[in-house]
DNA sequence: TATACTATTATGTCTGCACATAATATCAGA
DNA sequence: TCTGATATTATGTGCAGACATAATAGTATA
């Protein structure tokens, strides 16, 4: 190596943790000792430790100085992609079906996870994702008429999460991960049996005024999320 | 504000964004152009890029530029932390039991998973975690053996997973979540029906050298990941 | 026409310096 | 001994300049 750059230092960083030369809670030295060590700028050192405090490997605070994270706790990273690059990215081929899109009042559980009015009327979406013609998540979303304008789209073509992501800007969001018995028309979307365990992703978004859209994802048996790298 | 900082450039960019000023797979102002719009040095707006681009809003290569990501892969992270700072961090009281620890042949399952001899020998774990006293985690863990010594430690009055964290050094691991309908004795241990469905976690860590753990975490019915912001 | 070489360009990184900020340590005075 | 002001210190951030690198566009040659 001609130089060190923060990538060499963050791995010899890691490598003097797993080693346990800097043990669990420990402090280790300043950057600037570091930069001196290393035979480089502060500034180089800094980046390094920064990423690694973002990964959770170390704690950082002013004056206090930089320690071993006592419990890592790891940030998974999950990439949530919009389900045809998800079913794209097995290499499978990508379907969709539109079952119903009704004007209808929104139910009580979407009402106060989303924080709107009681009577509302929204659009309630049913859809079936498939990766090589086999049923692969079972779409059950309410979205706010109000977002969907300009040329409405027709959700029997385009799925309501692809079109959303290019032309409704969100605030933000927030998901959930469980498992829940399969439901009565989950099951027949599915083609499973009543009570399956399935996976179910639940996402609510806001965009900077409104709330946009909630969505219930239920996925077919056997369907695993992997953590990234 | 006295001085434009990163942060402030990375808020106008997310606004410039999602105002759809510029719009997805658009490309933006160079870092140049962009240090000169907001009076800063280019390193200040090549740091708010970057993080922007961290979290998949942003999508950067050398010469061609920086573009608005066209399908947004929002990168959700995850706190994983040991299930005891799980349950505190809820403000219950945590729980552990040790049910059985024995030494027995590894299952293929977990074998092919983790690369290991056919006849190996691992420590098998079954323990159930409480929060408030109810059933909160059933963990069902195979342990490399040659991990476990130093003061070999009473996994009775220790959870695996934390005296793991403290004493043994991982270099790589991997997450896998899913549901599944609760076996004989996971249903036993968390006191539901059989075929109830749980939201299911495994893990498996490797150290520098060789294996260290498989653990499956069978979550008690009503549990939800959530993720971190 | 196809191919190899040569700018050109935007991002990626490093340096050395400066000052800001937050947390801690120290010490004077009541 | 407690309290509050002050000094110290490690990280956080910013700047200007330099060179590295990857990808593209353009040019010259076979």
């Amino acid at each position: 190596m001609t130089r060190a750059s923060w990538e060499d230092i963050r791995t010899e960083v890691m490598r003097r943790i797993r080693m346990r030369q800097w043990m669990p809670g420990a402090v280790i030295p300043t950057e600037e000792i570091l930069a001196n060590e290393f035979g480089c700028a502060r500034a180089t050192v800094s980046r390094a430790l920064r990423e690694l405090a973002g990964s959770g490997v170390l704690e950082r605070r002013r004056k206090a100085g930089t320690r071993v994270a006592l419990h890592p706790v790891r940030k998974a990273t999950l990439d949530i992609a919009v389900t045809r690059l998800e079913v794209e990215g097995r290499g499978q081929v990508y379907g969709y079906h539109l079952i119903k899109a009704v004007l209808s009042p929104v139910p009580m559980a979407v009402v106060s996870k989303l924080g709107i009015a009681q009577r509302a009327e929204w659009l309630h979406l049913t859809s079936l994702h498939l990766a090589d013609g086999v049923p692969f998540v079972a779409e059950d979303r309410w979205l706010n008429p109000a977002v969907v304008f300009d040329p409405a789209p027709d959700f029997a073509t385009i799925s309501a999460n692809e079109w959303l992501v290019t032309h409704v800007s969100y605030a933000r969001g927030d998901i959930a991960f469980s498992a829940a018995n399969a439901r009565e028309g989950e099951a027949e979307m599915l083609g499973v049996g009543m009570g399956t365990a399935l996976f179910i992703a639940e996402r609510c978004t806001w965009g900077e005024v409104e709330p946009i859209t909630w969505v219930r994802l239920a996925y077919a048996p056997g369907y695993r999320m992997l953590t990234a790298v």
